[in-house]
DNA sequence: TTGTACGCGTTATCAC
DNA sequence: GTGATAACGCGTACAA
């Protein structure tokens, strides 16, 4: 037999069985252009026949790099890690890339030692980060220190445009206040994000800035903050429907908040759209998913994957792909005019 | 300098530095047992000042094998896939293994033409197979053949234990129903999964033998098909509450549809739990944000998930690991006594 | 207990 | 155009 002894052929195999040179192999497998084109069909037979596949380890060693592009997140939402996981997967798809996935823990001490245990130890092509710890400015510099090139993904450009895909959510924000605006309402709450997570300093700016436009006034009685979480969304919607006048419609920095306000309501006996105009952020799945359908900001996720993920792997397509990505208003059932 | 051109310091620096042979470094890298306390202090203490890590793609080289493990699914619940991630982390942690994952396409003519190409390429260690997927035979088959070691994930044992970590869906989903025949329901309509997924035939099972251990007979007016979509739970809904006379608590077969049926019942003026009980299963992050929360059958997936890489690999740990999982009721408030 | 020589499967160099 | 030969970084016989 023409096989090694543990079964998979080797480009030795196919050298011999062609009666070339390995290196010539080499070439055909690696599309040399110098190359007599019956020599390439002649290998090219055999490797067909052998079912000959390039070790991609011997590959990666010769090479000194390899075709793993990891993805570190630390994201409490699953539809998003996800969603990013598809848009990676159809940038490499047909290409020799594999996706090594990496859950960290934003708030261990660690981190950053896991983060870097993780590079040292498998030495990928390049990493993508996700919010909230793309945002972690250390980390990008622990990249570089290590040699590992990385794109960001975020809610703002806090790099430079090869190391960042970012989209706008203030404007997204703005604009989805602004659609409340054009219903009638005037009395708008808002929910915000956490401290520390850039994309809720974002989404904070971005209500100012409608309110700002329409000449309407700050009113702390009626904004609150969350964390991102079902539960602090139920308190938020609480403290904001206490507040009198109630506001005629509130914005959730997140779905999940947005939920939260949503039950808040119920649970004081509004009903919703009619009482409460609610608006979320993400696109979750939860926000088809609960009564009424919530309308929301969607996030083009896996369109950002997909362009970080070209960004990485191929510089020269790179300089086709955007660094900045619009998010939609989708609009469901949980708004309504004054 | 000490370092290689390309910064990173190889064993061979480790050896020159601490004046010995590069086998021995191998040695303590490895572990090894026969070897000088001093001669192991030295090298170690070099290995230190130099932060040196092994090449992973040179250890995978000589050793033959890899250490990637792959995650071969093609799911709709990003919770559930998410929290198989962070089963297999959990697993992988402090131990040189990286996670690979490879969503694919369950519907697709060329799937498994698909999978051959990944795991020709990439080589892995060994990969997870997730239901829906895992139920289908020839997917380990092809592993089988291509020498990748596999563990399947699913609902019932459809394999040996060594390829298998398995739930039993059938006996939850009849503990689930014997629930709400214990809260006096007697009028109990069901859901189905989609035909072809090996879940959604066990939990029906499930359903019958709850009915036929209370003495009540099957009804096929009160039994529904959908596919595991919220859409596909709004139409089985509608057509369980048209049913005369009408259910007292339906079960759903997954937490989207269970959704669906509350979304049915609320359009048509019925409250949950007083007018219908519903019960759900998988217990994603729907369950607990509706309105009201949902009670529902949890998988223990990062257990399983978790129990299903160390099989894969750890042969010695593998023998203490379960092959087989038991479902949780949650109980939450959509269900109240007749 | 430690070292030498070689193999793992591929790519790169530089002749021919 | 093509082919010896030497890397790439690490593990394993076998010897010392």
């Amino acid at each position: 037999m023409a096989r090694a002894k543990d079964g998979k052929p080797t480009i030795n195999d196919v050298a011999r069985l062609a009666g070339v040179s390995k290196k010539t192999v080499s070439r055909v497998i690696n599309r040399s252009p110098l190359l007599n084109a019956q020599t390439r069909e002649k290998v090219e037979a055999v490797i067909a026949e052998l079912g000959y596949v390039p070790n991609p380890q011997a590959r990666a060693l010769a090479l000194r790099r390899n075709f793993l592009i990891g993805l570190i997140h630390d994201n409490p939402n699953a539809q998003m890690v996800l969603g990013v996981q598809e848009g990676i997967l159809s940038a490499i798809r047909d290409t020799e890339f594999a996706l090594v996935v990496r859950p960290v823990n934003r708030r261990s001490p660690d981190m950053l030692d896991d983060v870097r245990t993780f590079l040292d130890q498998q030495r990928l092509f390049g990493v993508l980060l996700l919010p909230p710890i793309s945002e972690n400015d250390a980390l990008a510099q622990l990249c570089d220190e290590l040699g590992v090139t990385y794109v960001r993904m975020g809610s703002v450009r806090l790099d430079e445009d090869v190391h960042m895909v970012a989209s706008n959510d203030r404007e997204a924000v703005a604009k989805a206040v602004g659609y409340l605006i054009g219903q009638g309402h005037r009395r708008i709450g808002f929910v915000a994000g956490p401290e520390g997570f850039r994309s809720a300093a974002e989404r904070a700016l971005g209500y100012r800035d409608a309110l700002d436009s329409a000449g309407l006034a700050i009113d702390e009685t009626i904004m609150a903050e969350g964390n991102y979480t079902f539960e602090t969304g139920i308190a938020a919607g609480e403290k904001l429907l206490a507040a009198s006048p109630r506001p005629s419609a509130i914005f959730a920095s997140n779905d999940e908040m947005a939920a939260g306000v949503l039950h808040a309501a119920r649970s004081i006996g509004m009903s919703v759209p009619e009482d409460l105009s609610i608006i979320g952020f993400d696109d979750t799945a939860i926000a088809a998913h609960i009564w009424p359908p919530l309308t929301t900001v969607r996030w083009p996720i896996q369109a950002m994957a997909k362009a970080a993920a070209i960004k990485l792997i191929d510089p020269v397509e790179a300089r086709d792909q955007p660094s900045h990505f619009l998010s939609d208003l989708i609009e469901r059932a949980s708004v309504a005019p004054v």
